[in-house]
RNA sequence: GCGCCCGUAGCUCAAUUGGAUAGAGCAUCUGACUACGAAUCAGAAGGCUGGAGGUUCGAGUCCUUCCGGGCGCGCCA
């Protein structure tokens, strides 16, 4: 348990004391009671609104309610002071050794620090990337990987039982497109028609894709099958069997760009695997079943109708019984099902797999989408399932300032190779981390390879490699000293007693907190900024001994406050690696 | 026209989920290197949190409304 969860169960005990005692009502309700860190260092190590939260109940006003938990709170195990301020504060200061003990705790954790229970081992489901099988995957695909790859480590170091999920788009019209496109640079491979014949053909309004990254797609499909899909001009007869091939080599494709960022999902769903077994019509049958779909007409969108717009007569959703503007179309006018018709069946089909607890992380172009599948979630579990859906905002790509907007390698957009390519998988990764999703971010080449202190990863990484070298001399310098985590937590701690050194023990004894807030809100951009602040604070305490050499970390003479001060260092780099690890990059050894 | 997201220092962004005197970096100004790597650090200055109402002990955060920006808006996925 982490020092500010066990100050809220010692404040606890007094109120539960004075209940005992008839000094406060009984049945007060203390679940809005808190214990957090004073945003004013200056306040103390604790604050609790407990005064606040409870006058109103209590009966009493704060002030005189606060004097009351103040004069037990004092009596309260490693508490040193405690005082009302504001309106009704209650600011504890405790013992520095609370936070050598903290420190111990980082040691004997390692790695593992900062895990929490949080989750209760409940089920969750984060779906991300599911980018169309269509094309090389882009910068924007690049942010939703990231985030979504690192939000499920988030909640499971926060103690979710997490199930990463890719969702292939195969099934609908734009893999046909695809297909069309790919024939043409089939034909194209055969030496069939030239490249003018191709540009031509795609220049068709059905055909949407066919960039260059469909040659090698057509070459390996001419090696595989030769001429075998040049002579019909029928699309019943190529289209199924171009598409499943484009589909398969797609999907490599993405899988090895996801490799790259080191993004790896747990459970690859098909589109087509779901409408093949015949679950669309199972979904759409269940909500029929509970009255939840009818047919019936739509209003055109006002202010902006269609020229050509009709009225005509749908089969629809009930989404306004759950939440959405208006109901929403399951079947095209032609009979057969719409997207939305799919994406119903697959949130079914998570919900028949035990997943009630939902994330789906989006581009922010489909926000106009979210409050129907929310709707269509509802609807297929009485309420109970909960969709939180993340979007990630545009990613705008600079060198030096200036717009980068094509691809060195694909000649259209910039590509998550592209990223990976000019600055390294680390870099991309932690950079995507460093907004909140719903924040436009801007990726600039330049400045994320900077070495200073602007530029975050660099900062971070800078601070862990600096702990290393500490280490490395250390070993120089006392090498008959165990200076391993354990012999570390044996170190007599009592020799920290700078401001500053208890200054870093206490950021180190937020992390569990910064965890489980993060993951509750799925949050995974909070780890990024306390990261930098811990590195600020390890790097100030570094400077400080340049000036008071007495301050510095190795003391050849004193091996007993060199090891106190090794176990600080150390307990900074374990924290930075293991918030370094959630975000999936690997912590550096030294600055090159 | 409607819906969703956003609006915080000159610039780029934080802010413990409703907490106290709203914090960092850049830029500006002033300082610190015969270094456990100064690739860093210390300090100064910078704000009516887009405007106006409301909710309450307390609002950048929640509600209403207006202004400004982004995204989306029947049978595309």
């Amino acid at each position: 348990m982490n020092i500010f969860a066990t100050l809220k169960t010692r404040i606890e005990a007094v109120i539960g004391a004075l209940i005992a005692e008839g000094l406060l009502p009984h049945g007060l309700d203390t679940s809005k009671v808190s214990a957090e860190p004073p945003r004013e260092a200056s306040h103390g190590d604790v604050a609790t609104n407990a005064a606040m939260v409870l006058a109103k109940p209590a009966g009493k006003p704060p002030k005189e309610l606060a004097a009351l938990l103040v004069e037990r709170l004092k009596k309260v195990p490693d508490v040193t002071e405690a005082s009302v301020a504001g309106p009704g504060f209650i600011n504890l200061k405790l013992a520095d050794e609370i936070w050598r003990s903290g420190l111990r705790d980082v040691l004997a954790a390692g790695s593992s620090y900062g895990d929490s229970t949080a989750g209760k081992g409940e089920k969750i489901n984060v779906e991300y990337v599911s980018a169309n099988p269509t094309g090389p995957m882009h910068v924007g695909h690049a942010r939703g990987a990231v985030v979504g790859d690192a939000l499920a480590r988030l909640l499971a170091k926060a103690g979710f039982a997490v199930t990463k999920e890719y969702y292939i788009n195969d099934a609908g019209g734009q893999v046909d497109h695809v297909a069309r496109a790919l024939r043409a640079r089939y034909l194209q491979a055969l030496g069939k028609i030239t490249e003018d014949n191709v540009q031509g053909l795609l220049a068709r309004k059905e055909i949407m894709y066919g960039g260059d990254y469909l040659v090698p797609v057509a070459t390996a499909l001419v090696a595989r099958d030769g001429d075998k899909w040049a002579a019909s001009t029928d699309e019943k007869v190529w289209i199924p069997p171009l598409r499943d091939f484009t589909v398969a080599y797609m999907m490599k494709m993405v899988k090895e760009d996801l490799a790259a960022l080191g993004v790896q999902h747990d459970i690859f769903s098909s589109e087509k695997a779901l409408v093949d077994a015949g679950k669309v019509d199972n979904a759409l049958k269940f909500l029929a079943d509970s009255g939840l779909t009818y047919t019936g007409l739509l209003e055109p969108p006002k202010g902006k109708a269609p020229d050509d717009w009709e009225p005509r007569p749908q089969l629809l959703f009930k989404a306004t019984d759950f939440g959405d503007e208006v109901d929403r179309p399951v079947k095209k006018s032609d009979g057969s099902w719409t997207y939305f018709a799919g994406d119903i069946a697959y949130h079914k089909d998570k919900v028949d797999r035990g997943f009630n607890n939902l994330v789906n992380v989006w581009g922010a172009d489909h926000g106009g989408y979210v409050k129907r599948v929310q709707a269509a979630l509802k609807a297929l579990t009485d309420n109970k399932g909960a969709l939180d859906v993340q979007l990630c905002q545009m990613v705008r790509v600079l060198n030096n300032g200036e717009p980068v907007k094509m691809s060195k390698r694909a000649g259209t957009f910039v590509t998550l190779r592209d990223l990976i390519d000019e600055v390294g998988k680390d870099v991309v990764r932690f950079i995507m981390l460093t907004r909140k999703n719903d924040a436009p971010l801007d990726f600039d080449y330049a400045k994320v390879m900077e070495k200073s202190r602007e530029n975050p990863v660099f900062y971070v990484q800078y601070a862990h490699a600096r702990g290393r070298s500490v280490f490395r001399h250390a070993k120089e310098m006392f090498p008959t000293a165990d200076l391993s985590d354990a012999g570390l937590a044996k170190a007599d701690l009592a020799r920290l007693t700078d401001p500053d050194e208890i200054g870093v023990l206490r950021a180190l004894a937020n992390w569990p907190r910064t965890i489980e807030g993060a993951a509750l809100v799925h949050e995974p951009h909070r780890l990024a900024t306390y990261m930098y602040d811990l590195a600020a604070q390890f790097h100030g305490l570094w400077n400080k001994g340049n000036d008071a050499t007495e301050l510095r970390f190795l003391q050849a003479g004193d091996q007993s406050v060199s090891c106190a001060r090794l176990a600080l260092v150390r307990g900074v780099g374990l924290v930075i690696a293991s918030g370094l690890a959630v975000f999936g990059v690997e912590p550096v050894e030294e600055m090159r």
